[in-house]
DNA sequence: AAGTGGTCTAGACCACCGA
DNA sequence: CGGTGGTCTAGACCACTTG
């Protein structure tokens, strides 16, 4: 831990600046897993800052699984570093971009509706709402992926009717561009069997195995957004997520 | 927002008794989703505390989706409680009972032996160490649900060999009586066939759709401490998980 | 301009842990 | 015992939102 500059407010926060720089040394490698980390008094001493400044960039190491600590003993460093990040809310174009693959689109269908029963309920609508249905077939590396279903309460996405849904737009892109983002979502898993349509688009036989993935996603205020039904072919995809706390 | 008792130090830190207040006020359905909380300056003067304090108290609210604020606005109540808590790393025994089912274990397996390559290299053990082997069939309201192995290594679970596994045993109990927690979790979900033992140890024929669960749990230090790999019955399991943050 | 959350300070006492 | 994290205080200035 060496005395770079950290002092003056050169646009970061003061305890971002040493979290980020706490983060860089277990990342280099010249933290190990199991170290002790300075305490808060010693960083504040160190860096001139308060000791509640020092304490709030540890707790948020800690809260990411970086750093852990242990009470009258001291701050360590985490042995290994579970999945980075992977708690949060993903879309099929990262995802398949963090996996090295390359992600397409292709709208199979795209309509502005009155919301039906099952969107009312998902979405917490009135009757009378009107929702956007985007039907499309996700492609990884030019391979069929996955059978998607979206339905948004049609006020989130005016104007999304002229846009272009090939290639690779990302409608979460699209809604970030637009200051509409995520806070939080309820997702299950389950398996099933491909029938009809299923198979067809993704190329597999009718009775092979499918991950059937609905998510239900909230905005900051809680209000519910976007209802999600994919169907992944299993032996294309492989679902996972870190969890935390026990 | 009641002027209720909250000054003393009744054993609980002042920070946590506004936290439950709160919490309680929501619950009760005194304040409404999207309704405005009081201010951090507000409540400091009204329950005596520093701005500090009851600021901790906020921010946990808001990380645990009770609350959320806006920058120059104030803080709000959020919308729908996305099923509370359920980040968690959660075991079978605690899964079922939520669900109202109730949970029941019938022990196939159980050994010590030597690691062998996957489980050396999913539990990061040297080469000799040894490991417990559980192989368990997993019931709800007495049907079959899963078949799970689970491995851990063996110098966690010394005398768990003479321990009985059927019935409501829960592992995870047990290693939380012994001080063993878990603080985080990788898991991944895919669908697979049923094949083989799998079809007859839980009554479904070969070709029908099977979650196949893999979880790795970590202590609090980071290291590895239980492996396991369950096939759950697609039609009567479903996975699911609250994600945080886009 | 007034009110909000975001950051920050310079202290304090406590419970817990290790030597 | 000294050092650690856990809690708490009474202020401060800032950026942001709203009227």
């Amino acid at each position: 831990m060496e005395q770079t500059a950290i002092r003056p407010q050169k646009g970061l926060p003061l305890y971002l600046q040493l979290k980020q720089m706490i983060q860089a040394q277990i990342a280099s490698g010249v933290m190990h897993p199991g170290d002790r980390v300075p305490s808060e008094r010693e960083l504040s001493d160190r860096f001139g800052m308060s000791r509640m400044t020092a304490r709030q960039a540890l707790l948020e190491l800690v809260r990411e699984g970086f750093l852990y600590r242990e009470q009258g003993r001291g701050t360590f460093v985490a042995h290994r570093k579970v999945n980075q990040g992977l708690l949060g809310v993903t879309s099929f174009t990262d995802d398949m971009r963090l996996r090295g693959v390359v992600p397409e689109s292709v709208a199979l269908d795209q309509v502005l509706e009155l919301a039906d029963a099952e969107a009312r309920e998902q979405l917490q609508l009135d009757i009378g709402a009107m929702v956007v249905r985007l039907k499309r077939l996700r492609l990884g590396d030019g391979r069929p992926m996955a059978l998607e279903e979206a339905i948004l309460p049609a006020h989130f996405v005016e104007g999304l009717e002229d846009h272009p849904l090939d290639k690779d737009f990302s409608l979460y892109a699209y809604l970030r561009e637009r200051g509409i983002l995520f806070q939080r979502a309820h997702q299950t898993l389950e398996a099933v069997l491909a029938e009809g349509d299923q198979s067809q688009f993704l190329g597999v036989l009718p009775g092979a195995p499918l991950l059937l993935l609905e998510r239900l996603s909230f905005r900051q205020d809680g209000q519910p957004m976007e209802f999600v039904r994919a169907y992944y072919r299993a032996d294309r995809f492989k679902f996972f997520v870190d969890l935390n706390q026990g």
